[in-house]
DNA sequence: TTTTGACTTGACAAATTTTGACAAAAATAC
DNA sequence: GTATTTTTGTCAAAATTTGTCAAGTCAAAA
């Protein structure tokens, strides 16, 4: 699975359609700056325009969802030295909870 | 690593030094109905918070720090599908700055 | 059974963070 | 040069998180 950031797929999504910020902007119903700054990751998007986009450009939701997700925990994680470990557990408590979840 | 909840954690802290949620609250300065709320899972901990009753209980500040942002990781991924595959890609990502921050 | 003490609950207020909108600047293309 | 596209900065609205308080439950003591 990819590691990029969700704000460079989606400069490359853009790109590869040839379209302008204002077009897509247009499109989705979201401010051009907004989404300038989205694509160059000075901000995250919202769940709901991620799935805007991945509609939009026709793309693989589940990508999308993947990368801006781990970004935003990423972001929870920085400049904590325990990140790895932190992880670690929190995936033993997702096992954990999907067990009892059958 | 341990995989208990950072409520649990400071519940059983609380009840090993025989300590009452009022004398907890007054020690570091808390709400103690707050107190209660985090140590049932209610409410999440402020990362001060933590801080503040590692220091009380003379407890390992890390085991607690490890277990209160990995709760706040797993309230993030809650009802997400690809929760596992979120993580992978996040310690991807962890990673990859960790090396380019030599 | 009444009272007391420990804890819990719910509703609300305060504070913080996130998000969106807009104008204006900067960069790029023509 | 002008026109178009993108970026930047700021600010208010919206949403979320956090804190406070009063009233509640419950168990055990008096």
């Amino acid at each position: 699975m990819q590691e990029k950031k969700i704000g460079e797929l989606l400069r490359t999504l853009r790109e590869s359609h040839k379209l302008l910020l204002r077009e897509v902007s247009a499109g989705i119903a979201i401010d051009q700056a907004l989404l300038s700054k989205i694509e160059r990751g000075e901000r995250l998007p919202t769940k709901e325009q991620v799935t805007k986009l991945s509609k939009y450009y026709h793309a693989e939701k589940n990508e999308l969802i993947i990368a801006w997700l781990s970004d935003k925990l990423v972001n929870e994680l920085a400049d904590e030295d325990l990140a790895q470990e932190i992880l670690k557990v929190t995936e033993k408590k997702i096992i954990h909870i999907n067990k009892s979840k059958l």
